[in-house]
DNA sequence: CTGAAAGCGCTTACAG
DNA sequence: CTGAAAGCGCTTACAG
């Protein structure tokens, strides 16, 4: 059982394969096909199950109708949201994915540009990693459509959809200050990545307006390979000590370093928020049924897919009306307030 | 900055491309063609930031490296874990992935099938919908290699990696009887799915071998487009009249049900262990963190997302030593008990 | 040892 | 209105 070809079906009928892709492309009223003929191979290709051949098409045309995702990894659920909202915008117009988890690691960015390069994907949807910006230079320099996400490179021209970081830590950090906090902590992630960066300036500066010193020991830098080891360091640090506890509160800059430190957290019997208050970047399903539901800085996950999706497809098909080419969008985060910050 | 093909290398070099091929694919040893010839392509290839078309390589060769991945949602953390790692074992062997969530939509499932046979995928890694047997026993017939995950279908000979679903849900069920619990519930869904069927029969079988009845009220079956209403409704008729509390104990099915299903509890008021004792499939994160850490099954993602991969890859290429071509395996679960179910 | 040629399945100028 | 032909970038018999 071969799978049949527009040949296969030209053949059958007595035609050129060339009326044959025009019919079935759509394009049978634009070359003044008669009816007759169109019905004839549209009948004909369902019957013979025909189902294009999208390599030879896109070898053909160099469109391959398929994106090339690269997110640090998509068992994180807060990666998996927003890999899901940007696969169901692409699939509206036609679109694939190929993705794939970089673990933050540029060596394997590297490796998978290269590779989705090679696939001859049309456009790139990326989360890029410390270090890459040259991979994406690189891109850019080669004409190549590429949006990034969650994180951009500040000295690149590239269109980019993130959010208004500083302003979320700033909220979460005053919303603390307000409930009496003093000694407010925050574990993140290597500030060489702008997002990750601008949380924790959103968190210094509430601090600073409101008459704080930033106490260096406060903030608990962990590498991109972080697990719980390097968590549960950050955590002893700042709230092991009983007679000394150097922390009232933290602010998680990501859920991953979140989850984990409320794991620790709870594990020294500690309570939330009586002992530790504590606010999240991304709203987790984890968070929802928490010890003590966690108070977060939701990301407008489905509005930053889409965004991405459509952004990316007026570069790769830039005759769309009103495409205004570079696209830098910043959106504002939503703060959910539950219990981890206490009343 | 065009890219550069075979041909400029060629041209470059005054030789034919034929050759140029052969020395790229490593096959300069084969073809005796002298060392310096060697050395001079792969050097100049660098030099000219050589990509391989792997469009045109696939058309040529009938070969896309390409995997088709189905599941039911990238976004829920069993199916990104799982994908995770089926991304991670592919890449070993130099094969992509196409994800597609099915939502558990027969008709999604069947598009997303076609548009992977149009991009002439190598083969299939599919979590089935119900209602889909048609779908897989097409790709079979025309002999394409798949293998399943999660779930089968008893009546297709095909490879497929799952869990010992029965024992699993069995080993839960017993857990509960030995901590005193004797109104036991379960919730689930639909259970044409074999996955779901078999875990509601291990809890069944459970029930019976202990002397207790099965009462088909305690069992409630959600619908694959669940959402919280609908798991609020089967909470509340479970344990909501505080005067007559039908059950003392809940299995669920899936870590999505149980996520939303602890929510509701708390949102009752109710504790858990004391109120309701609480197991359910799936270790995710939120049950780590949980108001009271919750009880599993656990499934070896990892082994699964391997096995499909290799078993796959040997169906892609039987020429592979020691490869009998169909594989249905079945793997443990690790119960892993936490405080859900009291002492 | 190396090259010219065919062909994978399409699309699209170009003729007629 | 319709068809023959070229070509996308590869691989691989087939010659020599």
């Amino acid at each position: 059982m071969k799978k049949t070809s527009l040949n296969d079906i030209a053949k059958q009928l007595g035609v050129s394969k060339t009326l044959v892709s025009f019919v079935l492309n759509g394009r049978g009223k634009e070359f003044r096909i008669s009816d007759e003929v169109c019905r004839k191979v549209l009948e004909t290709a369902k019957e013979m199950n025909y189902q294009p051949n999208r390599i030879a098409q896109g070898l053909r045309t160099g469109k391959t109708k398929t994106i090339g995702l690269i997110i640090a990894d998509i068992a994180n659920p807060f990666f998996g949201k927003l890999g899901r909202e940007i696969e169901k915008e692409a699939a509206r117009y036609g679109y694939r994915i190929i993705f794939c988890s970089s673990d933050e690691n540029p060596e394997k960015s590297k490796q998978q540009i290269a590779m989705l390069q090679q696939s001859q994907v049309d456009g790139y949807i990326i989360s890029p990693t410390i270090d890459s910006e040259e991979q994406i230079r690189a891109l850019l320099r080669a004409h190549l459509p590429v949006v990034l996400i969650d994180r951009y490179f500040p000295d690149i021209e590239c269109s980019y959809i993130v959010v208004d970081n500083l302003d979320a830590a700033y909220r979460a950090t005053t919303h603390l200050l307000a409930r009496g906090r003093k000694k407010i902590a925050n574990i993140t992630l290597n500030l060489d990545l702008v997002n990750m960066k601008e949380r924790t300036e959103g968190y210094q500066k509430a601090l600073l307006d409101n008459g704080l010193q930033v106490d260096e020991k406060l903030i608990k830098i962990l590498p991109f390979s972080h697990d719980n080891t390097d968590v549960n360091k950050a955590i002893l640090e700042l709230v092991g000590d009983q007679n000394d506890r150097k922390a009232d509160a933290i602010l998680f800059s990501t859920s991953k370093i979140g989850v984990m430190g409320i794991e620790c957290i709870s594990a020294l019997g500690l309570r939330i928020p009586e002992d530790v208050a504590v606010v999240s970047f991304d709203n987790v399903d984890a968070y929802k049924i928490c010890v003590s539901p966690v108070t977060v800085i939701g990301q407008p996950l489905s509005e930053i897919g889409k965004k991405a999706v459509q952004v990316l497809l007026n570069e790769i098909n830039p005759s769309r009306k009103n495409a205004p080419k570079l696209q830098q969008i910043k959106l504002k985060t939503e703060f959910i307030v539950r219990k981890s910050c206490g009343a």
